[in-house]
DNA sequence: CATGAATGAGAATTCATTCAT
DNA sequence: TATGAATGAATTCTCATTCAT
């Protein structure tokens, strides 16, 4: 029964998974209508019949393909009871996990090859050389030993996304976070 | 003196100032060249005796007008001496003021206002959350009372990132990081 | 049956029509695809729903229009146990009647106008002065009377075509098919 | 003496040797003013100076390259009390010559690679079945032996030059003079 | 005389969108 | 529901030409 609306609901749903696909490949603006439509092997004009314009099925497939409702989710399930540390590493590989499946999704964020290239080279520039700043006091006894690694990925991450979000973080109290002074 | 080949290098320059504020405005894609020639007061014919494409204009604008150069400048100063606390602060400072003194180039790894808005929800969202769970531990006595908030903001940031270069961070190792087990 | 397949050959048919009248009148190079378009009565995009592009339009005008399969139909047709002579000039009235009803054709052979005003002011010249040469030989007695005019337009153009179309002609040979030696 | 005007006069001939050159391998069309300046050493605006406009310049290398005069003074060249048959050779020899020589100039007329592949593939095809056909007919007895190949390109030579000129040949004449019926 | 920066018009081509079938 | 022919506006880029230096 309602075989009509199955198959339109059918439809719809395959139009978003081509989308997702193809702007993810070729980015928003380098994905064309008959890219789009060739991707879920019908014809232009019937995209129009599901959305009304390409702008419009951008943003449902940010919505529909979004993982903002998986996320909220994850992060709100009930966890207490159990150890905070635990349930932060589990929570924190859960999200990981989560963007990891949702790499095209992500991809679609950023315009191009482009901007992966850049960001890359320097999130990776400024992690390696804090991280040999970090070396080097700890081999001075300066600092406690510890994972430098992840300690200059972190502080590099935090104070990088934290501005690009336009919310920039207090870096005092970052670096007292990581490195507690003896009281 | 030269005034011909001083003309021409200003003419150059100022080409590449307005269109990083027009790439930043709307995006790579979004800008045409007559956008850019606008915002410059020339004709779009101009700027192909200045870059051979657009393509060209766009790779110069993020070498030339791109903060490499600056950040590896900040992070391999000497700073010997100087307790390890002190510098990581004024470090991550820099580095913060750097990314600030250039949103207009942040916003072209972006592909316009859509990847930021949705870059800020996804974030916004992440850490509130996070930062409520780490609120009730705190408040229950299982951890110890800490600046929750730029926890959240931290673990958050550093596992997005990570993710979104491609090098994902090793979750476990981070949380020791902010939370060491008691020895 | 079959309406849309037949109106979408019809209008490819239509659009090689009208680009042979502009190449012929405009020269190739000579016609802008709006020209094209507006002499089809359609707009410049849909020429390239129907040719990939002015290039490969030019190219199917040549080869569709072209009349080497019918020049072929003609030389082969088959004429024995007819006399040489009659053979000769039928055939030779066909390919020059098939040359005049596609005059259009071979003037898009020519880079507009310029190169056929050339072409004729060039043979035009020629023939006259090797005319009256031979006019005056036979007046001297030292040629049979013949026509002449033939002879010299015969003599031009077989010289001027085979050089410029890279096989030069053998001219001793030529003359002595003319004007045999007595033996 | 007079120093500026033979260096002005030098620089114009120079400028139309490259122009010859250019147009030549470019075609008119496809010849830019830029690649004009560069093949001759200098910037566009100075050819200018020289020529009132690009149109102006292919008419110049038409008339001050062109063969038209040398040709004239080839075939009215006092040659009396010569024999005609030898004259006739010497004389197209010498025209065949001046095609060859200017080779580039006969270039400008033809609009790129395009037209000079098509109508050597035309006159190819044609010559070659003519050539059989009169090969044919001197084998059965028809005809007296004698070079049909270059006949065969005589023939069709001369009725497309003709017919392309706008002058079409009276075909029954051409065939007359070369097989004169025995009388 | 010579340069080359700058322009304005127009070239080929692409593309989101509409609509008759 | 689905097609695909057709459009009109915009896009990147080229080019003949001008003119201040």
């Amino acid at each position: 029964m309602g075989t009509r609306k199955e198959q339109a609901e059918w439809r719809r749903e395959q139009l978003l998974d081509a989308a997702l696909r193809v702007f993810a490949a070729k980015g928003v603006d380098g994905a064309s209508v008959k890219d789009l439509a060739e991707a879920a092997g019908v014809t232009p004009g019937l995209l129009y019949r599901y959305f009304v314009s390409k702008e419009a099925l951008v943003e449902t497939v940010l919505r529909e393909r979004g993982f903002m409702p998986r996320l909220r989710e994850l992060l709100t399930a009930d966890r207490s009871g159990r150890p905070a540390r635990q349930v932060l590493v589990e929570l924190l590989v859960s999200f990981d996990a989560l963007l990891a499946g949702n790499a095209e999704l992500m991809a679609v964020f950023f315009s191009a090859a482009r901007a992966r290239a850049a960001l890359a080279e320097l999130t990776g520039e400024g992690q390696r050389l804090i991280g040999a700043f970090l070396d080097d006091r700890v081999a001075a006894g300066e600092l406690p030993p510890h994972d430098t690694g992840t300690a200059a990925r972190t502080l590099f991450a935090t104070v990088a996304v934290n501005r690009a979000t336009g919310s920039p973080i207090d870096v005092p109290a970052l670096v007292e976070l990581l490195y507690p002074e003896e009281r």
